[in-house]
DNA sequence: TTAATTTGTTAGTCATAGCTAACTTTTTTA
DNA sequence: TAAAAAAGTTAGCTATGACTAACAAATTAA
């Protein structure tokens, strides 16, 4: 019942706590972050983010002034790091020898991102060959805690005529995800903008396996590289 | 924060109990199981195992009357032989892909077990080709849930001029695992009695790599098949 | 620049899962 | 068969990490 093993001491909600912290300051271009956004992140209540921001702090992974916003230290950050590390890499293992789709993976590396074990990752990192991106397009941090983030344009940014590659997607829901997948797109199809219609802004879209007319907020979610 | 998840609701405590009420039961030939042999095996007072008996009498799993000895229900066992299963497939995948000795990989799969994902096990189950023994030369129970034990003779029960087979050890400890590969021995060698002797029930072997004198105590852990 | 709204904090409660200390029942031993 | 020992139970405490309700501070709008 007891529980100390490798590395680090933080329980599965403190780990959490500092992903989504790592999130929202790295990730979101949300310049600063304060205790009721993080607990709407994490789907708690605002006594609950504060307390346990009061425990980060005291440990030294947060530093906030009182009523003031929130930040991460270096120790904070390389935690963080690391679970998304783990995360990815365990997305990448699921979909790419376990036959998971990349709707059904996020579920899964939630829960095993929390396993304590050094040997354990950079041994699925060797086994897969030191996989760049995860299903999604995004990329894994090596076993240093470097993380490269890409920049992220949207597909709603780009202009008529603009043509682009799909190179990630927002890490979202598992609906958006099949959705994606039924209308044929895959990570680095290549996507052309016939049209954007002012009524509502939906855009149309062509690509190898057709045209498609998607949302603004479709397009929002949509992470591309601007080829022409 | 919330978890629910894939079938059963049992925290990681409650999937423990009944994983070590069933091996005290099924494995060990402890006829009867009290609450505080159940204790002393889970390294916690007798008063935390009475609680988490309570709980799981309330909820179906185990059966017993007040100052009486323990049982699992039917239910009780089937989460406990599904766990075993998760338990010494990770054991195997941890040794055969990722270069973990059979020494190191009890304490992380005491943690992968807990994993909740039926798709998960079974999809590792596939990609390891349904391995029927773990590495320690235990059986692995199917995805029904079927569990063939298998027959455990002793090292130590047999006499002058025995030949066996080594097929499993006991889940032992990093020390003694480590010991037994030190020594040369791995599953399936073929192990002879050479002598055993009076004075203190000492037992000399032979096998490929050479001889040694093993106490009783480590010929207890091993578990053989007689060839002569 | 005051009032309303949003944001953050505190206090007190609950469930889980440990613990110790004190007690009761059962079993063993003398 | 009575006393001692062992086994099992209960009560009451702790820590973690949720929650709600009430309150305080900061920000925004009137
Ligand atoms: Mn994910
Ligand atoms: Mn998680
Ligand atoms: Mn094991
Ligand atoms: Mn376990």
């Amino acid at each position: 019942m007891t529980n100390k093993l490798n590395s680090n001491n933080l329980t599965k909600s403190e780990e959490d706590y500092l992903k989504a912290l790592f999130y929202l300051i790295v990730e979101e271009d949300s310049v600063k972050v304060g205790n009721n956004q993080l607990a709407e992140y994490l789907n708690v209540s605002p006594a609950s983010a504060n307390n346990m921001i009061k425990k980060l702090k005291a440990k030294d992974y947060v530093i906030s002034e009182k009523y003031g916003k929130l930040d991460l230290t270096e120790g904070g950050r390389l935690i963080a790091v690391r679970l998304i590390r783990k995360h990815r890499l365990w997305e990448t293992f699921l979909c790419n020898y376990l036959n998971f789709t990349w709707d059904e993976v996020h579920e899964v590396a939630e829960q095993l991102e929390h396993i304590k074990s050094r040997k354990l990752i950079d041994e699925l990192d060797r086994f897969m060959d030191f996989p760049k991106k995860d299903p999604h397009g995004e990329m894994i941090p090596n076993a240093d805690g470097e993380y490269a983030i890409l920049p992220k344009i949207t597909l709603s940014s780009l202009l008529e005529g603009d043509v682009c590659e799909l190179v990630a997607v927002n890490d979202g829901s598992v609906n958006f995800l099949k959705y994606v997948s039924e209308i044929g797109l895959v990570l680095s199809s290549e996507i052309k903008i016939i049209e954007i219609r002012d009524f509502d802004k939906s855009i149309r879209i062509q690509f190898n396996e057709g045209e498609e007319t998607v949302t603004r907020k479709f397009a929002d979610n949509v992470f591309v590289n601007k080829v022409i």
